[in-house]
RNA sequence: GCCGCCAUCGUCUAGUGGUUAGGACACGAGGUUCUCAUCCUCGUAACGGGGGUUCGAUUCCCCCUGGCGGUACCA
């Protein structure tokens, strides 16, 4: 199956359409098709600068590589297109569309009108004061409009002929109804009173959507049509379109719209959700694409983690949904966590690395290095969060007694010289070849014991024992600095007996 | 206004002519634990309203309501 993406440049991608791009993506995969990206650059007025850039960059930082199309870019930034049927960029195929415009003049299906932005302000204004609040350019009005069916053709002839500017629009036909088949939502139902003459050539020459669309998807062979539900109304022009040519229409799938928290369609225009800003904040692009696959899809079962591949296999349009859903990122990032630990170990130390470098030099030829990551992959939400949590590994944290003597762990400052001192002695016996968080964790609970205890061990008042707290505690936070970190045994065990004694003595020391 | 699409927990959703209406996120309470996170257990929470059809409707039909989209020489 050929299925196709067709953003227009107008700002950055935003995640709505991301998810048209994954769902046309899956589609055309799982059929072993051809995913086309092309570029609908027809309105100059909005067209902004780095967007298409933006598109490219966006689509292969998802993973969603078109396969033909607009596919990259040289490295002296000009386009590169795959495929026999471009250019895929609309603003280099204007002759076509004026090719195929004329044609639809000579068949009847179309005509020219030569009405001013004036002349039509005024038609819309009379119209609204006959009671019709949102006057089109349609059969009751289309016969005192100045135009190619009201005027002398001769007239017509001379008027192009002294480029006077006009437009060509499509003659919709009175009294039809329009039935067809959405691959989502099933028999939807137009009739044609209710479709406006539209413009399928502007006076500057560039087509508008309904015909650059038609023609392009009919000319590069789409099979499938799967696009947002805002263009379902204009369906039945396209219908029109494809029968005024003598064209096989393709299939469409018109997939219900994101919405933002306030229930109105998420747009570029308001609010942040443009994919970019995703990617900056640091998330996944499998967690994002997992999110987006779901919001508006259901797998069937009870599994929620999908990465591409498996999306791939599993996505079907009868499964999508047809009301719109809310982009609610709340469960984006438990999605995020759980890609974050699905990460090869190796592969995350080496994604942190250069983020935690950054601010810690050290990091860059860290021998150890992945030994502190395993510490924190499931600690962490985004990679930029690794430097905090890593500190205490290339900056000696300095002693905070308030931090130390915790409350709800039962350490008064007056017993921390008598826990550290224990910490010290019980951790110097361990040979520093046996330094491992098992051996650590058994001497320093064996050691507690016969430190404080007289007699035989079965014997023992275990509550002159330190708890476990009172001792773990204040040893997590003179190793780290922090009110939370990972394990005091496994930061011991990564720090080394050395530096933990000489963090363990230097706070002893500025404590008494 | 008109046209179109849609309607199950707060959110994403499953599901059925008879179900204790299921799952996930979030939230709450426990548990594990030296902290945090992870993890485990449990819990709160939904079929918009009214008519039909039917022995029986959340499910099928109609109406209403509500939400969204469209109504440009934008896409």
């Amino acid at each position: 199956m050929r299925t196709r993406f067709p953003p227009s440049p107008t700002g950055m991608l935003h995640v709505g359409g991301l998810r048209t791009a994954l769902y046309n993506f899956l589609l055309a995969k799982q059929t072993g098709g051809t995913f086309i990206l092309r570029i609908e650059d027809t309105d100059q007025e909005r067209s902004v600068e780095g967007a298409v850039e933006n598109i490219v960059k966006t689509l292969r930082w998802a993973g969603l590589e078109p396969d033909e199309g607009l596919t990259g870019f040289s490295t002296n930034g000009n386009p590169i297109e795959q495929g026999d049927k471009g250019p895929y960029i609309q603003s280099k195929r204007l002759k076509l569309y004026r090719e195929y415009a004329q044609k639809l003049l000579q068949s009847g299906h179309a005509y020219s009108a030569f009405d001013t932005k004036e002349e039509l302000d005024r038609m819309r204004e009379e119209e609204q004061r006959a009671g019709n609040p949102a006057p089109k350019y349609d059969l009751s009005v289309r016969m005192r409009m100045r135009n190619s069916l009201t005027m002398d053709g001769k007239e017509v002839q001379k008027k192009i002929a002294a480029s006077d500017p006009y437009v060509i629009r499509l003659k919709v036909p009175e009294s039809r109804t329009f039935i067809a088949n959405d691959e989502i939502r099933g028999k939807v139902e137009f009739k044609s009173s209710t479709v406006d003459d539209t413009v399928l050539l502007k006076s500057d020459g560039f087509p508008t959507y309904h015909l650059a669309n038609v023609v392009d998807d009919h000319l590069m062979e789409v099979d499938l049509v799967l696009r947002g539900e805002e263009w379902l109304p204009s369906l039945p022009k396209h219908l029109l379109l494809y029968e005024a040519f003598g064209w096989n229409p393709p299939k469409f799938a018109h997939v219900p719209l994101l919405l933002n928290k306030g229930g109105g369609k998420l747009s570029k225009r308001q609010g942040d959700a443009s994919a970019s800003d995703f990617i900056e904040k640091g998330y996944l692009p499998e967690a994002m694409i997992n999110f987006l696959a779901l919001l508006g899809w259901n797998p069937g079962g009870t599994e929620e983690i999908f990465s591409l591949k498996e999306l791939i296999k599993s996505f079907s349009l009868e499964r999508v949904q047809k009301g719109g859903a809310v982009f609610d990122t709340e469960k984006l990032d438990w999605l995020q966590g759980q890609w974050m630990r699905k990460i090869p170990l190796e592969e995350f130390a080496e994604s942190i690395r250069p983020v935690v470098a950054k601010q810690y030099p050290a990091a860059a030829d860290d021998a150890e290095f992945t030994k502190k990551a395993a510490l924190i992959q499931e600690r962490v939400t985004f990679f930029h969060e690794a430097p905090q949590m890593l500190s205490y590994f290339y900056e000696p944290p300095t002693s905070d007694t308030a931090l130390i003597a915790n409350k709800k762990q039962n350490v008064t400052p007056d017993l921390l010289p008598t826990i550290l001192k224990f910490l010290i002695d019980s951790l110097s016996s361990i040979p520093r070849e046996e330094w491992r968080e098992e051996v650590i964790s058994n001497v320093l609970k064996s050691s507690n014991i016969g430190l404080f205890a007289t007699g035989s061990r079965d014997t023992i008042d275990l509550s002159t024992c330190l708890n476990k707290g009172q001792y773990l505690w204040p040893l997590r936070a003179i190793l780290t600095g922090l009110s939370y970190s990972p394990g005091a045994f496994e930061v011991a065990e990564v720090l080394g007996k050395e530096e933990t004694l000489k963090r363990l003595k230097k706070a002893l020391k500025t404590l008494a």
